[in-house]
RNA sequence: GGCCCCGUAGCUCAGCCUGGAUAGAGCGGCGGCCUUCUAAGCCGUAGGUCCCGGGUUCAAAUCCCGGCGGGGCCGCCA
């Protein structure tokens, strides 16, 4: 049911009457949205008026007969062919439409359909998710919802990279000081918290003694840059005694148990081939610390209301599975003029001259320049882009999805490109048409460049936590029980975060604001719990669970029809929303009609109003308060009894 | 150098795909409104060469071409 879509249709039908009479087909004309002044709906007919002289006496003629039920006769001015809505009739369809469908309302056969597979945060477990991490989940555990609510199936996926190097500095230093970061936990820190600041000081060592052996190999040949890097050196330092602060006992203890190893590359390398090749020992360690940051992923994600349908260990999937190695051979085998092996021993794929020879651009959405792709170093191990590949192979084999969307950050685009090039290649082009990059831009912070590796993040959890903090102060009067209060500090925060970050399109790069995001008025996730709060109080104080029976009045004020035409256009709004993956669509709709509800509200008394008004507004108020509460249920924004 | 994204009010952004009338929100500013359904609200007001220059069109913030500014990618990292 998709009211806005009757008015539509009804414009249509009467643009088809009118082209009979002047023998022209006037039904693919775009019906658009009027400025309000005008009306509701408009046509533009510049083009009709400029070849049909009298087109006005035909209009006048066929709206003479024309039997508009939903609408009011148009009127032509400058070109534009208005209409507006016949508000009696129509808000009987909207509210009517609203009430009977309650929590399924929005929905309409406009919404996509299919079965998707979404694999959205993918953090690498080595630190607890930050800022930029949480822009990448709320899109994607929004779109899930989104998609859900359009009936499709869904799933949702954690891809883990446990492969990689990475992995294995954290590995490295949590080995070395295994006791006190168990203490930390047992203690109450956060697990990934405290894997988080071992990894980044193991990284910062390791990239300090690197350092040193260039400083020291250049001290003759090239005196003024070793100068230059003696100046790096400096920072990285400062770096590790920033990252002391937090924690002096157990950074003390890593940083002296790290000083004997002379080459800390080398070793974090060693453990990742022994992972590879899944080294019992190895893996232990490994999983250990991965499976830490995961519990503490997981803290966080539930927090946020983010729940995942599978975790996909990269391990599994791609390397013990000996997929990603297969991946590879078929390559070979398939696509031999394009595999080549390079200078230093890399098996390297062009993907470029691959996409070129076949024009695959547009047909897989390619960006016009593509580096070649690396498959295999040159110690026969596999990077991540060939292991991505066989991860996606294993999504398509094991759930046979139409779409895969990947939420991974814009900048990673070639490697995105090139894994499409790769399927195809690999003989699945429908595969690669099926795989979309669902790209969003990164969240910078106000001057400061975001680093795991140096531990130079503002945590997800520490804006919860300051969000929180920030509504308790506010609403802590108006509560006795702490622990409703605590409840209601949640879940405006968790509101306020969710809202900040999807109400703004995936590709605009993003700048951290705390303004922004503990914003509790208009355009916040808040005003729109508040707003559906004061919905709901006026239903129940007047005793109301369902309006029933209502009577449209004669005349309805402008902020009611405004109200029902927006709650007509939700239907819409939420298939546009899915079709084009535009989670920013409904906040900005449901804000809309916060905004006017809240007008509304302070205009016109419901409970205390003589009937018709009073059912009539009920009904209204109800309608309202089911939109807000479907958009906030796929925004992720929880809703509230009070607050 | 090549490719991708972004450029709209003091600030954060929507609108651009699919051209349409006097370009919209929020924040911040200024001035008002709490014995009446939650003031996290509401009302009023100020604030714009839609980055610049061409082109297409009856019509351009929107489409095309050329610039400029900011960010990103072009790795045997992920």
């Amino acid at each position: 049911m998709n009211p806005f879509d009757e008015l539509v249709r009804e414009v249509r039908q009467f643009l088809q009457r009118v082209g009979e009479m002047i023998n022209r087909d006037l039904t693919s004309l775009p019906v658009s949205k009027a400025q309000p002044r005008f009306g509701y709906l408009a046509v533009p007919l510049h083009s009709v008026m400029r070849e049909v002289t009298n087109i006005d006496s035909i209009l006048e003629d066929v709206a003479e007969r024309f039997e508009f039920k939903y609408l009011q006769r148009p009127r032509l001015v400058s070109g534009f062919l208005n209409f507006d809505v016949n508000p009696r009739e129509y808000s009987k369809l909207v509210i009517d439409a609203a009430l009977s469908l309650r929590e399924r309302y929005g929905y309409s056969d406009k919404c996509p359909r299919g079965k998707f597979l979404i694999e959205h945060t993918s953090a690498n477990p080595l630190h607890p998710l930050h800022i930029g991490h949480a822009r990448n989940a709320v899109l994607g555990d929004t779109l899930a919802r989104l998609l859900r609510f359009c009936g499709c199936e869904v799933r949702t996926h954690f891809y883990l990279n446990d492969c990689g190097d990475q992995v294995s500095y954290a590995v490295l230093g949590f080995d070395l000081v295994r006791d006190v970061a168990y203490r930390r936990i047992r203690e109450g820190r956060k697990p990934d918290h405290v894997v988080g600041l071992i990894y980044a000081v193991t990284c910062t060592v390791a990239e300090i003694k690197r350092l040193n052996r260039e400083i020291k190999s250049l001290e003759k040949v090239n005196p003024e840059r070793a100068n230059e890097l003696r100046g790096e050196l400096d920072s990285l330092v400062a770096a590790v005694n920033r990252l002391r602060e937090q924690d002096p006992e157990l950074v003390d203890m890593l940083v002296r148990a790290l000083g004997p190893v002379d080459d800390l590359d080398l070793e974090a390398k060693r453990i990742t081939r022994l992972y590879e090749q899944g080294d019992l020992e190895v893996v232990k360690k490994v999983r250990e610390v991965v499976n830490l940051v995961v519990e503490g992923f997981r803290q966080t994600l539930t927090r946020m209301s983010i729940e995942f349908d599978s975790w996909d260990w990269e391990s599994e999937v791609a390397v013990y599975s000996g997929k990603a190695v297969e991946v590879v051979r078929q390559l070979f085998r398939r696509v031999p003029n394009f595999v080549e092996t390079d200078e230093g021993g890399a098996i390297v794929f062009r993907a470029d001259k691959y996409a070129e020879l076949l024009n695959l651009w547009d047909e897989l959405g390619l960006p016009r320049s593509l580096p070649r792709a690396v498959l295999l170093r040159r110690d026969g191990t596999t990077l991540y882009l060939t292991r991505d590949v066989a991860y996606a192979l294993w999504c398509f084999e094991k759930f046979n999805p139409d779409r895969i969307i990947r939420v991974i950050a814009a900048e990673q685009r070639h490697p995105q490109a090139q894994l499409r090039v790769i399927l195809h290649a690999l003989g699945y082009p429908d595969l690669a048409r099926r795989v979309v990059h669902y790209a969003y831009e990164m969240v910078v912070l106000p001057g400061v460049k975001m680093s795991g590796r140096r531990g130079e993040y503002v945590t997800l959890d520490e804006i919860l936590d300051e969000t929180k903090r920030r509504v308790r102060d506010l609403i802590r009067d108006r509560f006795s029980s702490q622990e409703e209060l605590d409840r209601v500090s949640e879940a405006v925060a968790v509101g306020a975060v969710r809202y900040a970050l999807v109400s703004v399109g995936p590709l605009r790069p993003m700048t951290f604001d705390w303004n922004k995001v503990i914003n509790l008025r208009q355009n916040s996730g808040p005003f729109l719990q508040y707003t559906y709060v004061r919905a709901k109080s006026i239903l129940e104080k007047a005793g109301v669970i369902s309006v029933m029976h209502y009577q449209v009045p004669e005349e309805l004020a402008p902020e009611e029809v405004d109200l029902v035409k927006l709650i007509g256009e939700v239907p819409e709004v939420v298939a546009k929303a899915a079709s084009d993956l535009r989670p920013d669509y409904l906040a900005e709709h449901a804000n809309r009609i916060a905004l006017t509800f809240n007008s509304f509200y302070e205009k016109y008394p419901v409970m205390r109003a003589d009937e018709p008004y009073r059912g009539f507004r009920l009904a209204l108020v109800e309608a309202v308060k089911i939109c807000l509460s479907n958009i906030m249920g796929i925004l992720g924004v929880p809703t509230l009894e009070r607050m």
